[in-house]
DNA sequence: CGATAACTTCATGTTAATATCTTATTATAC
DNA sequence: GTATAATAAGATATTAACATGAAGTTATCG
């Protein structure tokens, strides 16, 4: 469903999100803690400031962080940096029709609506906040992590 | 969604399961007909076969065509060919984690399951003989197919 | 100010998906 | 049986994703 640079981005975000304080995170931790080689993470992350989801702060004491408080960021956000989800009128046709829509549908259209909308609503209405509630509400903490 | 090859799979069966009276299709024909590389598509078509879904006759008047009814084919039989869509137990983790299912579940677990739920009974609960209803209840002919 | 710790950037390597080309092999028709 | 039309199979090319390595740049601390 996502690729692996989107999976690695959504790792580290949501590990950042449960940093206390808003502390920041270095590269090379955060690429051990989450299982992540540490050259491609420091680009996905790299990516993620341009985007404005994280900031850095280099020299000692240095290391990314959200820029972005938890609620306010939806996954959709997170993982289009990296990957073409299709949301919305940009909902790419499963069987790869150039146009497709509801006036001009593909033979499995209608039957793919549903699971479609499904995917879409999850990554519009998701947010970073909402995952660390669930994580909350199961009492889950950042030391059961693990990849 | 899907990967290429798997669309391209998509389409031919589609295109063959509109055929009249199981008409064979040679596979240059087929390939021009839903806009696939030639060669690739043989790849593609003799997977197909190997996987039971479509047969194959050689020499003059040869070419392909389903081997099952389309009513008893369903679409992730069809994609399961190419692509690993995870659906029941084999369903892969959003996030990559390798362990992930209910009683250890993932960050994001709970929201996604909707979406998870949705593309997989898509798969496992539509089969080719629904899209061709479709296709009548939409008054679609092969003519009007262009990808 | 100098050393160090960290991000930043660029160059390069590896692998898998996609695509093409060429040579078999096999079934049919005459 | 021979020619022909078609699939089957294998070798090779192209591209993008994934990953690594090394040099460059910047902020902090003593």
């Amino acid at each position: 469903m996502l690729s692996g640079t989107a999976e690695y981005a959504l790792r580290a975000v949501v590990w950042l999100a449960r940093q206390p304080d808003d502390q920041s995170v270095r590269a090379s931790d955060l690429a051990e803690s989450i299982g992540v080689p540490r050259n491609y993470l420091g680009k996905i992350l790299h990516d993620l400031v341009r985007a404005g989801i994280l900031e850095s702060a280099r020299g000692k004491n240095g290391g990314f962080r959200l820029a972005t408080p938890p609620e306010e960021l939806t996954l959709l956000r997170v993982v289009s940096s990296f990957d073409t989800i299709g949301v919305g009128a940009e909902r790419r046709c499963l069987m790869g029709r150039p146009e497709c829509d509801s006036s001009d549908p593909c033979p499995v259209h209608r039957r793919w609506q549903n699971a479609s909308e499904a995917i879409s609503r999850f990554f519009e209405e998701t947010t970073v906040g909402d995952v660390l509630s669930d994580d909350r509400r199961e009492g889950r903490s950042q030391a059961d992590c693990r990849w």
